[in-house]
DNA sequence: ATGCATCCATGCAACTCATTCATCGATCGA
DNA sequence: TCGATCGATGAATGAGTTGCATGGATGCAT
């Protein structure tokens, strides 16, 4: 069978055209090779050189051998050159999941720096799972999880990088836009626009509403933020955002924030990962850059 | 170093799951693979596979070098393949050396039927050569020398694959023009035309006019037999050329052939090979085919 | 023409390395 | 809980590779 050696005997063997000195490069002997050549020769069943007085001639076979080392070669060591990086935790694929509709939106500010700095780092998103972000992260789907709601699990790790609070977002000529915070129940004849995911993961039902027992008058769902928005500044129905997103919009779209209840509803996005990757240094490099950069909790601190 | 072997064992191990099956499909056996997993481990310093439960998973290196193992394992079994072609004769590279002008002409007419039945042979026409055509084939430079002028020399074998007569061509209306033949001190007077090469290799002078000691009043050389002939039918001159090329011009352009001599001028167009090559199936599928092509030694034989 | 340096081929001995056998622990399904 | 199956491991075996010594051939220089 055609080996690699056998790709780096002929690779030599045509640079230097002559056994003896293929053999110094290779830090091997003359013998050994001039057995390899015969062998090879033996096992393809064609001569791959000629002898030609004193040197060697590359037949037709061996020519044709030959070009096929020269391409085939470099590719081996440039494999192990990449393994060795990946070994090393220079670089790899990073697959982010993402639960909340936010978070792709924050995560991209991360992600755009992180990309300038790791160009050897693949990244892929995806924000479907089958068996939840959990499951994906535990069957190597995804090798961190973006998500406002950790679960504590063994072999996982929940690191928060982000705080953030949850607002009331409504119209700039609503009844409520001048309140300083609002209660549940002042959210009782409202129509409430929500993302299209399980009311359970709904910060506004799970942490505000339900605890007090208020349901909204009416509750309709709207894949993208954009038209969620201007739905509010139209005055069709409220929303529950993170502040910082909507501060994005602000200055395009008429619509106010109101603080739920008088303490507000503090979230945090967490980054999750497997334990056994903690060693992987684009991974942790990933996180380090996630809890510095613009917005994170560092961020906020000062601004507190 | 990474070997061949572990291409395959990658390959076959990310498409079985397992060990065990793995080293089914390879012919091995489990003890085996698992030794060899594990020295390639170790030797490229990272961990290729996960055990996970009593099945495998691959790691990100792992999944790399499984990619890496899909894509050339499959090169190295069809540069295997093409080897043992080769091997076989079956396929090649024919370069083919020219050393005159009409000889191209004719070759074209036995490489379109060539082409088509050997879709594996890579053909090269040449027609330089630093130290001639005979040069070039004991070089390797080329593997089959067309030629008028066989050269009897060890390891090389001339086999005549055309006869052709070498004709005088003069304008309809030139005063040779309606001569059974002309004789050489009828080219006296007259402006001869020929291609650009050295005198010797002119028959026209070497086997009619230096015999009788004769010159001709002028000569100018032309690289294209097309501008040769337009020269010679607007009677600036008289050119000598194969029977055949001529024949394939006379519909367009207005000339007439004379018999050089008596007997005119018999001429060869030779095949030259090396004997090494004489085995070579794709070179003496040529030489066959040549010989049997229309115009050939063949086809004039039955023509009488 | 002759000697010398250099090249490749080859037989044999030594050794390296991959493979196998036998066995163990771990895991999964019945 | 038991049995089947999977991978891991250590020791022994044997095939295959390597190196040494040597011989024949070739080309260059004297």
């Amino acid at each position: 069978m055609l080996e690699r050696t056998h790709l780096n005997l002929m690779r030599e063997l045509a640079r230097e055209g002559s056994l003896t000195s293929a053999a110094r490069k290779l830090g091997s002997s003359q013998s050994a090779l001039s057995h390899a050549v015969r062998k090879l020769e033996e096992q393809l069943g064609t001569k791959l050189w000629e002898r030609e007085g004193r040197s060697l001639r590359l037949t037709p076979a061996g020519a044709h051998l030959s070009a096929f080392a020269q391409r085939i070669a470099p590719q081996f060591e440039h494999a192990e050159h990449v393994i060795a990086q990946i070994a090393r935790g220079e670089r790899g694929t990073l697959r982010i999941g993402m639960e909340c509709h936010p978070c792709y939106r924050w995560i991209l500010r991360v992600i755009e720096p992180y990309v300038r700095t790791h160009r050897d780092v693949d990244l892929d998103v995806k924000q479907k799972f089958q068996f939840g972000g959990i499951g994906a992260l535990f069957a190597h789907e995804i090798d961190m999880l973006v998500t406002p709601d950790p679960l504590r699990r063994k072999g996982l790790r929940f690191e928060p990088v982000f705080d953030y609070e949850q607002v009331l977002v409504v119209s700039a000529d609503h009844a409520l836009a001048r309140r300083a915070y609002v209660v549940p129940a002042d959210l009782e004849p409202q129509t409430l626009i929500t993302y299209p995911v399980e009311v359970e993961r709904l910060d506004i039902f799970s942490q505000f509403l339900l605890p007090a027992g208020c349901t909204p008058k009416r509750h309709v769902t709207i894949e993208t933020t954009d038209i969620m928005l201007q739905l509010v500044a139209s005055g069709r129905g409220v929303a529950a955002l993170p502040r910082w997103l909507v501060k994005e919009y602000t200055s395009t779209i008429p619509v106010r924030v109101v603080r739920l209840g008088r303490h507000g509803v503090a979230k945090q996005i967490f980054l999750g990962t497997r334990v056994d990757d903690a060693a992987v240094d684009y991974i942790a490099a990933f996180i380090k850059l996630a809890r510095t950069t613009q917005g994170s909790r560092k961020a906020r601190a000062t601004r507190g």
